[in-house]
DNA sequence: CATAGTGTACTAACTCAATAGTACACTATC
DNA sequence: GATAGTGTACTATTGAGTTAGTACACTATG
């Protein structure tokens, strides 16, 4: 499920910030609990509350003790975390696959092709 | 220099595999000695030996005791790591984009600019 | 008030990555 | 043969991440 060569907790952030940040979670929205969630990622309960730790201290999330942790209402903050993880998923691309000797033509054809794949895989157009 | 939330050595040897794919480095060729390795990249050598021995693991480089670590021969061998690692990088770029709810037009088109941007930071046409 | 659900804190143990330092075996070259 | 450069092996230490287990404080609800 999660990849081993990067800390559980920040995998789980990522998570949380794309559920976020695609709306599958809304604003002011409860996270699950600690235990709940990690029952959902058969993780410890300790891992998923560093990472929701961490999204606090980011302003991505807030707690209220003795309620449980929800989504921020700054949706300026929700816009930045959109903009730097999408600008990492870019920059990895496009310097991983200039490293590996691509031409930008080629980059962006291998993409639109992984897309046409994905579509047959799911019945898509 | 390193992501410091992934294991030196793997970063290491996605740098060689890059280098090798692109060819930057040749086949049959001879990598830098353990020790200049790692002082070029700032690491300990045991760093750096222990991303050699997984690269001729993986059947990427092999070692002559007393000579040095070199770059296989096996152009399929370097053809398939090219693959995997294009095939990652796409991947992880797709998956992460559409989690956070970018549609595909929108993705290749944040592609486009960052090239954009990039040429623009070394001048090019 | 009692209870259940929540975040939070703490200790302990284990693994892995990385560093430091030393030493040995092999090869090529002078 | 001596030397320098190479891979390799080994021990020891440090730190981070993860798990396990327990316990406490707060909130809402019955």
């Amino acid at each position: 499920m999660f990849d081993e060569n990067t800390p559980i907790y920040l995998q789980i952030m990522d998570l949380i910030k794309q559920d976020v940040c695609s709306g599958r979670m809304s604003m002011g929205g409860k996270l699950p609990s600690v235990r709940d969630k990690a029952i959902e990622l058969q993780v410890n309960p300790n891992t998923v509350q560093h990472a929701y730790q961490e999204l606090e201290s980011e302003g991505i999330v807030f707690t209220q003790r003795g309620m449980g942790t929800f989504v921020t209402e700054d949706e300026g903050k929700i816009d930045s975390v959109r903009s730097e993880l999408a600008e990492r998923l870019v920059r990895q691309l496009a310097d991983g696959m200039t490293g590996l000797g691509f031409q930008r033509r080629q980059i962006l054809r291998l993409i639109e092709e992984y897309f046409k794949n994905a579509s047959d895989d799911v019945g898509g157009r």
